[in-house]
DNA sequence: ACTAAATGCAAGTATGATGATGGCATTAAC
DNA sequence: GTTAATGCCATCATCATACTTGCATTTAGT
């Protein structure tokens, strides 16, 4: 199965910024919605998020989720590191026999291999902060209004 | 459940390269031994190394499994991208409704950046060919070697 | 011919992380 | 006190991956 909670973390952070910006209340029942599942998934997202300090929410009536940190100083590693736990990009077999050349030493090598490829993604991911990434989305979105216009 | 497809093809052809530069007939078994696992669990995955021209094999008594080709024109790219199919690194949540400017926009920009992720990947990945991750294998064996007689 | 040793391949089982829901106690505003 | 929110736990679902069993086929050697 294909893990999904970095695009879905994304997209709760995003909704929350974007939401903050259009001075609308933010609530785990709207992030749901806007994602097609129940509020109880989006909390759960939500708990990882709220300890890294990336986003704070309040209880009770007109409770909700906002940032906890400027958009500018959160960048998509931060995200994805967030939520994804330790869970490696690329993993080695486990308990491989030490049997000849290759089997001895394959689990060293490919270590070193996963730990390059890891470390391009996080450092690209880490070139991309929340602000940019919406400043990208509200470009997309006004694209998207010029093409729909366009067919009228 | 983490992909093991990668680790385990590249220990395979590995391997293969190695019995070949070492003057000793491979086998799916010997592949197998040295990964714990059943010799018809390696020809599965010896089904797409084939296809694309990377390995090769002979039937019968005396048969077994060779390199197709130079290992130097091999790279684990090539390697990567024949086992895994289509799979993507990192993966879009599917079926979002559209209903606010970030649920709506936020499938286009995460390919953007899953894109990017796996551009880099394959990029570095293309950039090692087996005859290197062989010359590679072969000094940590010595290091390997050397670290054991230093305890004696 | 017969046997031994190999591949090719189809069918099926297992598993476990991930995906997702529901329910309920708690908190806070009005 | 009611309403509307979060926090969190227990649970179910699923599905891609992991791997085995089993057997037909092929080929080499005697």
């Amino acid at each position: 199965m294909i893990d999904l909670r970095f695009p879905t973390a994304l997209q709760i952070v995003l909704g929350i910024q974007i939401a903050e910006e259009d001075g609308v209340r933010c609530t785990s029942q709207k992030l749901a919605d806007s994602l097609g599942v129940t509020a109880s998934f989006v909390r759960r997202l939500l708990v990882p998020l709220t300890r890294d300090g990336i986003v704070e929410s309040s209880l009770g009536k007109r409770g909700g989720v906002r940032m906890a940190r400027s958009p500018k100083n959160i960048t998509l590693r931060d995200i994805y590191c967030c939520v994804t736990d330790d869970k490696r990009l690329l993993t080695a077999r486990p308990d491989i026999p030490c049997q000849c050349v290759a089997s001895a030493n394959i689990g060293e090598f490919f270590e070193g291999v996963a730990s390059e490829a890891e470390a391009l993604v996080l450092d690209m991911l880490a070139r991309r902060t929340v602000a940019d990434s919406v400043t990208e989305i509200r470009k997309l979105e006004q694209m998207r209004i010029g093409r729909a216009s366009a067919v009228n």
